[in-house]
DNA sequence: CGAACGATTGAATTTTGTCAACGTGGGTGG
DNA sequence: CCACCCACGTTGACAAAATTCAATCGTTCG
């Protein structure tokens, strides 16, 4: 019932950070995470050999997604969440940068996942030979902060159905092949509290922003997190998404 | 009236993030950023050489905060701002990753500032040579994901005064060269707008708080943004800093 | 069937933002 | 030197946004 043979995750994978790899290196890749992989339950916490001195380039233990959605999230003392990204396939862990044990960020399983291992030894050697394969990697990571700071943006000004748009639409650009289109239905395996820990809304707030977006007629929501875009162009107008940037991003990149 | 001689800001810089390089590496770097350099005065919004294809391991341009404060920011369509990032002597600016013209991150300078610019050739010869210079960096790297998770953390959820403690206190630390401790005196040169534009929070709101925290004895506000802190347990407990990881911080890391 | 979880909704409360007014201090130009 | 201006901080009153508490409903799972 799982999937069968290679790498998944980095071959199907769709626009924003593709990991656009030459098929020599695709190929490289795969056979080096061929019996490397770690499977994982859907609401698991997952703990990564943090290994306190892996510095991205090379070294630490490396982590790949290869199916499933992740996030990593932190708490505060007093139980409240905030969940700081949102990795898919095609995105890397790296401890002690994104994840880890380093400050006590909590890494979960939204879904039932398969990360693929690299050892640090494995990983060097891979980048010696494939510059191309680090690269990519620094982009996927430039990705993620470049959400975070967008997300930040929002969290600290913004409404909330500003944010709560703004992270439908990315996780509809990242999580679909088609781009963000009106009319298309998409699935996001999270629950109110999860958006809301996201969103930094409590989940009753956001249930009730999406019904009332549902009301405007901007979007329908059914059946946990079923979700279709009717008027995209007030949605990314509420999302405050910049349409130059947006454009970029629905584009194929070279 | 400016600085003599060599690398103010990687030689007296502190205790967080302070590169802490080998006298070899040191000098070699010192000898590098001679006669490139960038002064900018306070208050100017400050244009990186964004250059399309930096990956941060090499080619694209870096700048070096060799004196001074910075910030980074991010604005909306109707106007509001989110200050991203703070950042000090010792810090570096990669455009295109931290900052640059992806995304329209804007950099300011806070006060009158040094950079140091180092052109993508010299800074991989130097990477080569050194590679400790890049471990330094890439933690450095790091401390600064890890800054921005904490903000998020208490953007979405945590009360205003939760921010700013955490907030002042992130500060002290890195600006300070003694630890955060009570009764000592800093300055942080910010506006309480721009306090307000970092926490997430509007100018009369950030007023509110300072003075609510002053009521209550925690800490002493003076003569624009002068401060004491008074009361330092509670002053950590309200900024829900875990003990442990501020320990960790304010003991000299090896 | 019962238990548990998630979604939905209303009502009361708290937090924060907005608007407006005022004071103060540091500059600038006369 | 003085008058003026302007940016910043401070405070109050009010409005808007979001949280909390609580009750209800539908589904799923054992």
């Amino acid at each position: 019932m799982h999937q069968t043979s290679d790498c998944a995750g980095l071959s199907e994978r769709h626009r924003p950070v593709g990991l656009g790899l030459g098929s020599d290196a695709h190929s490289a890749f795969c056979a080096l995470i061929d019996g490397h992989r770690m499977e994982r339950r859907a609401g698991t916490i997952i703990t990564l050999e943090g290994e306190g001195e892996g510095d991205g380039n090379g070294d630490g233990t490396v982590y790949f997604v290869l199916s499933g959605w992740l996030i990593s999230s932190k708490s505060t003392l007093d139980g409240h969440r905030q969940i700081v990204d949102v990795m898919l396939p095609g995105d890397s862990l790296d401890p002690g940068s994104a994840g880890g044990d380093m400050s006590a960020i909590e890494i979960q399983a939204l879904t039932d996942t398969t990360l693929a291992v690299i050892e640090g030894r494995d990983w060097t050697r891979l980048l010696n030979q494939h510059p191309d394969i680090g690269r990519a990697v620094n982009r996927a990571g430039k990705a993620a902060t470049w959400r975070m700071c967008e997300r930040m943006l929002r969290l600290g000004k913004g409404s909330a159905e500003s944010i709560i748009a703004f992270t439908l639409c990315e996780l509809c650009l990242r999580s679909t092949d088609h781009g963000l289109i009106a009319g298309r239905k998409f699935h996001i395996p999270m629950t109110q509290q999860q958006l809301g820990d996201l969103c930094g809304l409590s989940a009753v707030h956001v249930c009730r922003t999406l019904r009332r977006l549902e009301r405007n007629g901007i979007l329908t929501v059914t059946d946990h997190m079923d979700i279709v875009v009717d008027d995209l162009d007030t949605l990314t107008e509420i999302a405050e998404i910049d349409p130059d940037t947006l454009r970029q991003e629905i584009i194929p990149a070279a």
